[in-house]
DNA sequence: GCCAACGTTGGC
DNA sequence: GCCAACGTTGGC
């Protein structure tokens, strides 16, 4: 049971990132300095919820969206918890949204760090092929369009299982 | 670039 | 509070 990567076992909770890799990509992360960034643009409810319930240390998948090869493409961590988004205040940002002010600042963002790239992209392509027995019911798979997902530890685990074996083929 | 799925907005 | 119109997401 324990994973001797894991050093507070169970206390922790998994979600995926998504982001399209022009606008923010692995690389990005990688370069950006202590390789910590605030999540923002987050501007819908549902997501929202989701990253208000991130805690510090909480691991979340990096998913690359919109782009030639969908997929997981590595691993970050919560490296603060939710806090008010900066850029839904800036009227010369793109994501500026006027009923946002400081007092209710409607939307917020985490700060998350690079833990680590997968050691090859994990498809989508790949994830679907599981949708119907590991994975089923992975919100990836089924609610496709939010960008911040919860995901379960045996989701978790079992992708990182497929990380380390060679890509199936398609049916 | 197309288009399906889905969220948001606003008139009533 | 319903629902049509509209905008966005994101795979293909």
């Amino acid at each position: 049971m324990a994973r001797k990567e894991q050093p507070v076992e169970g206390s922790e909770s998994f979600y995926l990132l998504k982001s399209e890799p022009d606008e923010f990509s692995i690389d990005d992360l990688a370069a950006a300095k202590d390789q910590t960034e605030p999540w923002d643009g987050v501007r819908n409810y549902q997501a929202r919820n989701i990253m208000k319930g991130m805690r510090l240390g909480d691991r979340a998948f990096f998913y690359h969206s919109n782009c030639k090869q969908p997929g997981i493409v590595g691993i970050c961590e919560v490296a603060r918890e939710a806090y008010p988004d900066s850029s839904a205040l800036d009227p010369d940002s793109k994501k500026y949204d006027p009923k946002a002010t400081a007092e209710d600042p409607r939307w917020y963002m985490v700060d998350v760090k690079m833990v680590r790239r997968l050691a090859r992209l994990v498809s989508l392509q790949e994830l679907k092929q599981h949708s119907e027995a590991a994975l089923q019911g992975m919100a990836l798979l089924s609610k496709g369009r939010l960008s911040v997902q919860p995901v379960t530890q045996q989701q978790w685990d079992f992708v990182l299982g497929l990380e380390d074996r060679p890509p199936e083929q398609e049916a």
